[in-house]
DNA sequence: CATTGATGTTGCAATATGTGGCAGTGAACC
DNA sequence: GGTTCACTGCCACATATTGCAACATCAATG
């Protein structure tokens, strides 16, 4: 009510310290221009605050903006950066695909851990996942709310996966869902590792409105012993290098379309 | 002024306050200028509440509006710094308590962070956690299964909350739980943030064979808002530093034990 | 009708923010 | 290596917004 003609009410100090921090543990650093633009204040306001926060000990200031002390977990970033031209081009793609407002679910995985860092400019979205790191990224950017799937941990995806997690996950209304796979097999199929994946995917297929999978191209052309159900409702598959003519004619065949990211 | 009668259309202070706590819930912030507006009353008045419920703790007055309290808490990466050693002798006098074979029950926290990295040395252990950092860490220690609770991710605590959380939390057996707290007030009692926070270390309480409270001694003494329920059936307090003996007479006679770590 | 409690008004002090000038920094370029 | 140039940091001052306190107003109440 009260159609109140001021302008968009301003942010106080303690809410741009909050976005500030938010920004600090999802990024790593945060610019003063950016800050400015987004906040619609003066730099130097925002180098005030800076400033403040720097003296109170909690981040670094650098040329230009600011830094948080603890570096982002070395060996994410170092598994992150292989292949990081074409996972991030993927994670671009990808995030192009998503709307504010959705609800998203993301799969465990390096591709769609990609995935999740690209989607940091979007705002209001509802993300649903398994994997911890992707949890724990995501919760730090302003205007999403990250829900975690319980269930046992797997070392080796760091992800939840068995019974709960199936259970949780068949609560949520997806709007669009990214899914990574063991394998992109010769005959245009997804396929993975174990049952408990395979299941857990194909069961996603079924719950999502849009299912697409992330592969990078050091997938092609392998084999992995399970196939996933559904895979042919699938919405489409989103590489970074175009395969073979051959297996992209086999992928298309499927069903899902087949999207090449630049 | 305006001596028109329109009373009808007027708020009245608790209708006030109940929209504030809104706004706070869902922003962290408010403004004097926005909520005078809104409501169609003086600047004054809306100082007036904002004092009211400053004055009873229940938020925090800043230039040009007032903030909730709870987001304002350092980020968890600067906390961990904090009182590095007293923390790490908590963990260890934690980990003594443990032993193999046992389900153990993690809570979020940079203390309990350091029980978790205590706790390396044991075997054969069922950890369930909601904090993403301790899954995240004990997942690839050998010998131990972690289950992660899941619901909806506090950014603040990195850490799953909620409806989901505590319905996930009541399907286990738990042998030994360890609890952070907010606080240790004055008159003995672990206090907590927020609400949701106590009831959820309140009903751990009661699942768990013995729930011990981890505290570094930066919080004795402070004063957080709300008891948590059954303190009185936790096993113990384990802190780094001696409280002050009308702190710890206090506690013993709540009934929890009191254990110092060297 | 006096009292009480909530709210409005006003003037001044304190604080936050904006602006412009100038020096420093870093990166591309010759 | 040195130079240019856009960007940034820093300072001083101007302006806008807010805080505060003292007093005025109004309705309700006994």
């Amino acid at each position: 009510m009260s159609p109140v003609s001021r302008q968009s009410a301003r942010a106080l100090a303690p809410r741009r310290h909050d976005e500030i921090f938010r920004r600090l543990s999802a990024q790593g650093s945060v610019s003063v221009a950016e800050l400015a633009a987004f906040f619609d204040v003066s730099r130097e306001t925002i180098r005030r605050d800076l400033k403040l926060l720097s003296d109170q000990g909690r981040l670094g200031i650098v040329h230009g903006g600011a830094a948080r002390f603890e570096p982002s977990e070395p060996a994410m970033s170092l598994r992150s950066q292989e292949n990081a031209g074409g996972k991030a081009a993927i994670g671009k793609a990808a995030a192009g695909l998503v709307r504010d407002g959705m609800v998203v679910f993301l799969d465990s995985g390096t591709t769609t851990m990609a995935v999740a860092q690209a989607m940091t400019e979007l705002r209001d979205l509802t993300i649903c996942t398994a994997s911890l790191k992707i949890a724990l990224h995501l919760c730090h950017v302003p205007g999403m709310r990250v829900h975690m799937l319980g269930g046992e941990i797997d070392p080796g995806e760091e992800a939840a996966s068995g019974i709960d997690t199936l259970d949780a996950m068949a609560r949520f209304r997806v709007d669009i869902a990214f899914l990574g796979g063991g394998a992109l097999s010769p005959d245009g199929e997804v396929t993975d590792f174990t049952r408990a994946g395979a299941e857990q995917r194909g069961r996603m297929i079924a719950l999502a409105g849009k299912t697409y999978f992330v592969l990078d191209s050091s997938k092609f052309g392998k084999l992995t012993p399970l196939r996933i159900p559904n895979f042919d409702r699938a919405a489409g598959v989103i590489v970074d290098t175009i395969p073979e003519p051959a297996l992209a004619e086999a992928l298309l065949q499927k069903g899902p379309e087949l999207i090449v990211a630049a």
